[in-house]
RNA sequence: GGGCCCGUAGCUCAAUGGAUAGAGCAACAGAUUUCUAAUCUGUUGGUUGGAGGUUCGAUCCCUCUCGGGCCCGCCA
């Protein structure tokens, strides 16, 4: 598409100013219109590295561009002010493009960038304690669509959720539900709220299947899964952290720590030497009373990731475990295990409010809004969208009013309207026109409105490609809107009913559209 | 005390170091004999928290500062 392929002329022009190497230059879609179709600083800054004048330089490089190109892509070349060079693409390339996309249909915006790289995403992993929250749903959908987006430029991707079956945590809510059972008040530290009472109440039936612990656990793991499968989430594999304990798997890997000559025992305990790897303080690995903490599980079960040959490892976490990011990483090193290869997406919490009024979340009185309820007050459509369209770094307000009231002008209901529009069209150009022809009607495609809308199309693979190296879902959201905007405006422009160039851009439009949609598993609906 | 993230329009958020910082919502004014008005066009709205610095160029990088969120367990 255009920018790739202006990236390779760029570079191979850089070489007759003579620069090989990279330099860093950047090939963007300028602020304003008549800035061109594209620029680029190749000039700018390859002038700073030659000490040259970069108007001069960037006058060298368009001159080499001519003669590269030949006048097929681009029509015009212009360098501005500190050495801009603005470029102007030929009609004719960018309308033959479009028949590209109906070539490449289900394929369109999708790259082999990555093929046969092994990636493991984990996210969500939230303990088997209760049900999930609001906050869970943010990873869930970030996760799931940045699996999509991996998969989309062929990287093999295992989307993975580690389950905490072990532990205080589940002791308690054992001890929870049996006081809940008993009429006793929660015990200290321990979990509330209407699902314990729902469990208590299940285990005095008599008909109950749910006898033992295990089988709450198991329970609570399943409406879990039923939470996500609303979602459209399904996860390739269901990690259980009983699995490392039974395997012996953590004293395997406290030992391999400790013949590294890595820990140290301390007041009856084994103790990992962190302090070594940056660590304010040495942790704890197998207690006094001899049980492994979390951390030394936490390790065991990415020594077992590694060992399942990936070639990338990546977990989603929200901000409160941030401080736990540097000493997993310490220990994964220490282990002489390859760190580049382990990353850890942290993304900031959700603050729930209604109207004004923020929604503590408390774990005591089990006050939660559920991820489930939130689903089924806005819909699977909404709840995707709202949480993958804002980048994980930025705290995420979500106000459950707002997102009631919203919902029917909620930014994913124009995205899905444009695609509805789109059908409808085709439909009625159906029973008008039961022949859409081929050849050089593409040529006809010449008003701005059409232009500016081919344009936005020709740029989904560069954000598909984009988003997945930097992991930005809601890159493809603002793409989403934006293309939606360009087709509306379209819309309003030219009447595409009896205009065969026409029709072939709004097919690619849907096309376009409906793959967007596709990567964020939200709906792309026929009719709304 | 130490660390991580954030601060952009009234609100919710965008902007891979680029050109005059953009959308949606809200407010106001318009558009429908016409392919879906869940749409479009226009107006109002900004010292990018503040002060320095680096750079041809800073919302973005560095230093300081103010404000907000989160973390610093032999919990998970």
């Amino acid at each position: 598409m255009p920018q790739s392929k202006l990236d390779s002329f760029v570079s191979s022009a850089l070489k007759n100013v003579g620069i090989e190497e990279q330099i860093g230059y950047k090939i963007d879609v300028p602020p304003r219109r008549e800035f061109g179709d594209f620029s680029t600083n190749a000039a700018i800054i390859a002038g700073k590295k030659l000490s040259r004048n970069p108007l001069d330089v960037a006058e060298e490089i368009v001159a080499a561009l001519q003669k590269i190109d030949n006048l097929k892509l681009i029509r015009e070349l212009k360098t501005v002010k500190p050495g801009f060079i603005n470029i102007f693409l030929n009609d004719a390339y960018i309308q033959q493009s479009v028949l590209e996309i109906h070539k490449q249909d289900h394929a369109w915006g999708k790259g082999d960038d990555y093929k046969g790289q092994k990636i493991l995403l984990e996210f969500v992993s939230a303990n088997p304690t209760g049900p999930l929250h609001v906050g869970h749903g943010r990873w869930a959908v970030i996760g799931d669509i940045i699996g999509n987006l991996f998969k989309a430029v062929e990287y093999s991707v295992t989307k993975e959720f580690y389950v905490n079956n072990v532990g205080n945590q589940i002791e308690m809510l054992i001890k929870s539900i049996e006081a809940a059972k008993a009429g006793k008040p929660t015990p200290e530290g321990g979990y509330g709220g209407v699902y314990i009472r729902d469990i208590s109440d299940k285990l005095k039936e008599q008909s109950s299947k749910i006898k033992t612990s295990g089988e709450i656990i198991k329970d609570i793991i399943n409406q879990q899964k039923h939470v996500l499968s609303n979602l459209g989430i399904e996860f390739d594999s269901w990690f259980l952290e009983s699995q490392l304990h039974e395997g012996n798997k953590i004293f395997a890997a406290v030992q391999i720590l400790h013949d590294l000559g890595k820990t140290f025992e301390e007041g009856g305990a084994i103790w990992f030497k962190s302090q070594e790897t940056g660590d304010d303080k040495n942790r704890v690995l197998i207690r006094e009373d001899g049980r492994p903490t979390y951390f030394a599980a936490d390790i065991a079960y990415h020594l077992d990731k590694y060992n399942r040959g990936f070639d990338q490892i990546i977990n989603i976490w929200g901000t409160d475990h941030h401080g736990y990011v540097g000493r997993l990483k310490g220990a994964i090193g220490a282990l002489g295990l390859p760190v580049e290869k382990f990353n850890i997406i942290i993304g900031q919490l959700v603050t729930l409010y209604r109207g004004d009024e923020p929604v503590r979340m408390s774990k005591r009185t089990g006050e939660m809004v559920t991820l489930q309820e939130v689903i089924d007050e806005i819909g699977c459509d909404a709840t995707r969208f709202f949480f993958a369209a804002t980048d994980v770094n930025s705290h995420l307000d979500f106000d459950l009013e707002l997102a009631k009231k919203q919902s029917n002008d909620n930014p994913v209901f124009y995205v899905q309207y444009a695609h509805a529009r789109i059908c409808s069209i085709l439909k009625k150009s159906q029973s008008l026109n039961p022949k859409s022809e081929q050849g050089d009607i593409i040529s006809n495609l010449n008003d701005p409105a059409e232009r500016r809308l081919m344009l936005k199309l020709l740029a989904w693979p560069e954000t598909v490609k984009l988003a997945a190296k930097l992991r930005h879902p809601h890159r493809i959201c603002e793409y989403g809107k934006e293309l939606a905007t360009e087709f509306h405006h379209f819309y309003e422009k030219c009447r595409v009913l009896g205009n065969s160039a026409r029709l072939v851009l709004v097919d690619a439009s849907r096309i376009t559209l409906r793959n967007v949609l596709e990567l964020l598993g939200v709906t792309a609906p026929e009719s709304m």
